[in-house]
DNA sequence: ATAAACTCTGTACTATGGTACGGAGTCAAG
DNA sequence: CTTGACTCCGTACCATAGTACAGAGTTTAT
């Protein structure tokens, strides 16, 4: 049985993530039968679930979802959630990839333009 | 000489968002002599370049960095955001890359296991 | 037993890029 | 000359993921 400091330092996050967390409703708040809230292998382990979750990408809200579905084992959902969340992912990498070549030729254009020719990364965006 | 409906409607995004970037300092706020204030050829090809400019990633900031330097027509410090957001790019791309192939492998794993397996996506996030 | 360290609670603030709204003033067309 | 559309201005709000802080209570160590 932990603190809420404990707790969070087990996971390397800040009490005041935790206590966000439980706003969110994303963990529990355990009852305190008196002083201070006791926390759980459990809490622990929901804590790390979304760590683990966030390195996937997902987002706050859809990892509570997912931890609903981590109770209800709910195959389907957690699929189309996956399959959602690889789309999303392979769109904003396509389009963080073609916004870094661009970059990359203007910055050559601009390297090997010499000090005379007006900058190629600033020519670039105007009209 | 436009207002600034007109200025915003030219460049395909709310009047608002003209306010906010002239809160911003992105654009200046011509002074009006009287009635409405008019807009010029420049602030439209402000707009355009800030447009231009967050297709490459830049945020608002970078971007107005940048349009100081649109000014000065200072080649080094532009290829120095060109390239930090170049930089800033691949970090992200990576990361986002892993987090794509880790979620593709549980799903393929989550799809073949069949129903009667524990799920491959939800498993993964645990402990 | 007292001080330091920690917890509880609610609220406010951070960054990012906007969006919405109320109330007043202004401009243009019928 | 009035109505509708537009503008001005300040302020508040949206999502996202936290972070900070005040003031009170609790726990632990010395």
């Amino acid at each position: 049985m932990l603190t809420i400091g404990k707790l969070a330092k087990e996971v390397n996050i800040g009490v005041e993530t935790v206590r966000y967390y439980q706003r969110k409703g994303l963990i529990q708040i355990p009852q305190k039968t008196e002083g201070f809230r006791k926390y759980s292998e459990e809490d622990l382990r929901r804590l790390k679930f979304i760590k683990e979750a966030q390195k996937a990408g997902f987002t706050l809200n859809e990892i509570k979802e997912l931890l609903a579905l981590d109770t209800s084992h709910d195959h389907e959902r957690a699929q189309q959630l996956a399959s959602a969340r690889i789309q999303e992912l392979d769109e904003k990498i396509k389009e963080m990839q073609q916004a870094r070549d661009r970059l990359k030729t203007l910055f050559h254009q601009c390297e090997t333009g010499g000090a005379h020719k007006p900058c190629a990364i600033l020519k670039a965006f105007e009209v």
